[in-house]
RNA sequence: GCGCCUGUAGCGCAACGGAUAGCGCACUAGCCUCCGAAGCUAGUGGUGCAGGUUCGAUUCCUGCCAGGCGCACCA
C-alpha cells in the first residue's frame, strides 16, 4: 500500500517537474536520468510537514540555477493543478515550506483504503514486490557443531531469521541455510575431547590438552556412552581408527541435535543444512579450484597452493592448500559459494560474526574470481552482544568452555524478549543486552510495551460484542481525531519501514517502528473511547484498531515475537 | 601496526545527506465511579575535538582523542 502510493506520487512528481522545467528557458544540465536520481520521497519527521515530502527542489536548483524555493513553488503549483484535475490522485494538498521542501498531504481516502485493505487481507499487509521473486540464499549461524550455541550465535540467528522474513515480505524467494562444518580440525578435536573424557570415566588418568573442548557437556556426552553397557563393549572392540571415527561421529550427531533443538526453541528453522563433508566428497572443491586455476588465479609457492585474491583487492594472497596437502578453510568455502550460485541463487547473503570481518575481502575476491558480480554477495557482520545483569557485564570468556549460551538466555528471559532485544540495535553495532530489563513487565521493556498494545486491542475487540462482519460496513470518515489520524499515518508507514529494512538488510528499524506504532495506539486509547454509545463511531474505531492489531502482529511476527491476545 | 564497530541529555538509544536533533529511564507535577494504569499528559536537559565536501552534516571525507572487537598454511 505504501509502495503503491509512493509510486503513484512519484509519477505525478515526475510529470509536474518536467512540466515545470519545460516552461523554463532552455534548462541546462538536466536529463531524465538525473531526475530519477534526485527525486527522493521521504516521510518527514514532523507531521506538520505532510505525509510525504521531497527535497527534489534543492537538487534541481543547482542544475537549473534558480532559487530552491522558487523551484519548489513551481513544481508544487504544477502538482497541485494536476491533482485537482485528477480524481485518482492521492494528493490532497501541496505546501512549500522551509528553504524549498515540497510537503504533500494525502487524501483521507488513501488512509481509508489502506485500512480496508489491511482488514480484508491481513496476511498480505506490509508485503510488496521489489524482489520480483529473485532467489536469495541467506546463510547464517553456521556454528561449528562442537558445542551449544553462544549468545553471539543467538543474535545471528535472530537477525537472520528476521531478515529472511523481511526479504520474503519484499518479494524475494528466500532460502535459509546452515553451513555445517562437520569435518576438519575442530571436529577432530571434538571427537578426541569426548574420547579423553570417556577414558577418564574408565578410571584412566589422562592429560586433557588446553586446546580441547573444556565444556561440561563433553563430559556429559562421554558419560552417555560410558553408562551404556552395550556401547561400552562395542567401543572396546573397535580398532584405533574406528575408535577415533566413532567418537567424532557420535559427537557431531549429538551436538547437531543440541543446536537444532536450541534453534527450534528460539523459533528459528532452516530450509537447508549444507554439509561440508558432503561437499568435500562431491569433488566440488577440486572443480572450483580447477576453475580458478584455469582463470589464472591459482599458483604454487613455498610448497602451498595459493589463491590470488589480491587480483580483487585483498591485502594478500591466501593459501587454499597447505604444504601438508590438506585444504585450508577457504578451499571448501570457495567451492561452497560457487555451489550456491550453481544452485540458481542470484543473491547470496552471509551473516557472520565479527571475528570473520577480515575474511570478507578474500571471499568477495573468490566470488569475483568465479565470474560473479561483486554485489552478488553481501556479508552482514553481526556485532557481539554483551549481556548485562545488575548493571554489570556478564563475562563471556570462551576459555574453559565457559560462555553464555543461547539456552541460558532463553531460559532466563524467554523467547519473545530475547528475539526482540537481539534486534534492537543496528546489526553491525555492539549491543548491550540488559537481562533484567528484558524480564521486566513494565513499559521500560519495549517488548511488553508493544505486546501490551496488542493485548489491549484484543481485549477491546473481544469485549465489543460486535461481529467482525458488522464492523466491515463502518463509515471511516467518522475518524477525525488527531490521534486517529496519527494511527492511520503510522499504519501507512509500515510498508516504508519494511522496505527500509530490506534495503539496509537490517531488521532493527522495525523494532523502533513498532514501539512508535504502539505508542500511537496507547495515546489514542487514553484520549478516546472505542466503545461508545455512538454505534457508527464505535464501528469505525473498531475497524481502525483492528488494523493496528494486524500491523503490530505482522511486525512482531517478522521479528519472531508472539502477539498475545491476553497478558 | 592494520582493519571493523562506537562516541548524541545524568543513563540507554533514534534521526534513508534535510526542516525546530526525537524516544525511553531517572527526576518533578498531574490523569483510573469510564474499553486492561503493563497505559497517558506536562516540565528539566544534548551532537568527543579540529578541519573539509555540500544550498544543507549527528550522518559523508581527513586528522586527533576515547572505548569495544578482530587480525593463522585455525575453522
Amino acid at each position: 500500500m505504501y509502495q503503491k502510493i509512493e509510486l503513484q506520487l512519484r509519477s505525478l512528481l515526475v510529470k509536474a517537474t518536467e512540466s515545470y522545467l519545460a516552461d523554463l528557458p532552455a534548462s541546462s544540465g538536466y536529463t531524465k536520468d538525473t531526475l530519477a536520481d534526485i527525486l527522493i520521497i521521504d516521510i518527514p519527521k514532523e507531521k506538520e510537514f505532510g505525509h510525504l515530502a521531497t527535497s527534489v527542489a534543492f537538487r534541481l536548483a543547482g542544475i537549473v540555477r534558480k532559487n530552491p524555493k522558487d523551484v519548489a513553488a513551481g513544481i508544487a503549483a504544477k502538482l497541485d493543478a494536476d491533482s485537482r484535475s485528477d480524481s485518482a490522485s492521492p494528493v490532497k494538498s501541496v505546501e512549500v515550506k522551509g528553504a524549498g521542501f515540497i510537503n504533500i498531504f494525502l487524501k483521507d481516502d488513501c488512509f481509508f483504503a489502506l485500512l480496508r485493505s489491511v482488514n480484508s487481507r491481513p496476511e498480505e499487509f506490509g508485503a510488496f514486490d521489489i524482489g520480483r521473486s529473485r532467489r536469495v540464499l541467506l546463510e547464517f549461524v553456521s556454528a561449528n557443531p562442537t558445542g551449544p550455541l553462544s549468545v553471539a550465535h543467538a543474535r545471528q540467528a535472530a537477525v537472520g531469521d528476521a531478515l529472511a522474513n523481511i526479504l520474503i515480505h519484499a518479494g524475494y524467494s528466500v532460502t535459509k541455510e546452515y553451513y555445517l562444518n562437520d569435518e576438519g580440525n575442530q571436529i577432530n578435536i571434538l571427537g578426541r575431547s569426548i574420547r579423553l573424557r570417556y577414558r577418564e570415566l574408565s578410571g584412566e588418568k589422562v592429560d586433557f590438552p588446553e586446546d580441547h573442548y573444556q565444556g561440561d557437556y563433553i563430559v556429559g556426552l562421554a558419560r552417555e556412552l560410558y553408562d551404556d553397557q552395550a556401547t561400552r563393549s562395542k567401543i572396546s572392540g573397535l580398532g584405533p581408527e574406528e575408535t577415533e571415527w566413532f567418537f567424532l561421529e557420535f559427537g557431531v550427531a549429538k551436538i547437531l541435535k543440541i543446536i537444532q533443538d536450541e534453534l527450534a526453541d528460539f523459533g528459528v528453522f532452516f530450509d537447508e543444512w549444507y554439509s561440508q563433508r558432503a561437499l568435500g566428497k562431491s569433488g566440488k572443491i577440486e572443480e572450483a579450484l580447477g576453475y580458478l586455476g584455469k582463470e589464472g588465479y591459482i599458483y604454487e609457492s613455498d610448497g602451498a597452493v595459493w589463491f590470488k585474491s589480491t587480483a580483487f583487492g585483498d591485502d594478500k594472497d591466501r593459501v587454499v592448500r597447505k604444504s601438508d596437502g590438506s585444504y585450508t578453510y577457504l578451499a571448501p568455502d570457495i567451492a561452497y559459494h560457487r555451489d550456491k550460485f550453481d544452485r540458481g541463487y542470484e543473491k547470496v547473503i552471509n551473516i557472520w560474526g565479527p571475528d570473520h570481518h577480515g575474511y570478507i575481502p578474500r571471499m568477495r575476491a573468490a566470488v569475483q574470481a568465479l565470474g560473479k558480480d561483486k554485489d552478488a554477495l553481501s556479508v552482514i557482520i553481526v556485532q557481539l552482544a554483551t549481556l548485562f545483569k545488575g548493571g554489570q557485564p556478564v563475562p563471556m570468556s570462551t576459555r574453559k568452555g565457559q560462555y553464555v549460551t543461547l539456552r541460558e538466555v532463553l531460559t532466563e528471559v524467554g523467547r519473545d524478549a530475547s528475539r526482540f532485544f537481539f534486534l534492537m540495535r543496528k546489526t553491525d553495532s555492539h549491543l548491550d543486552f540488559d537481562l533484567e530489563l528484558a524480564k521486566k513487565q513494565t513499559s521500560e521493556n519495549p517488548v511488553y510495551y508493544i505486546q501490551y498494545a496488542h493485548a489491549r486491542i484484543a481485549g477491546i475487540l473481544a469485549g465489543a460484542g460486535i461481529s467482525g462482519a458488522d464492523i466491515e460496513g463502518a463509515d471511516l470518515s467518522l475518524l477525525k481525531e488527531n490521534e486517529e489520524k496519527d494511527l492511520m499515518k503510522a499504519i501507512f508507514e509500515f510498508g516504508y519501514c519494511i522496505e527500509l529494512c530490506a534495503k539496509q538488510l537490517d531488521p532493527y528499524a522495525l523494532t523502533i517502528y513498532l514501539q512508535s506504532l504502539a505508542g500511537a495506539f496507547h495515546r489514542f486509547y487514553d484520549n478516546h473511547k472505542v466503545l461508545t454509545s455512538d454505534t457508527g463511531l464505535t464501528k469505525a474505531r473498531l475497524f481502525l484498531i483492528r488494523a493496528v492489531k494486524i500491523a503490530l502482529s505482522n511486525g512482531l511476527a517478522i521479528l519472531g515475537v508472539s502477539s498475545p491476545e491476553r497478558m
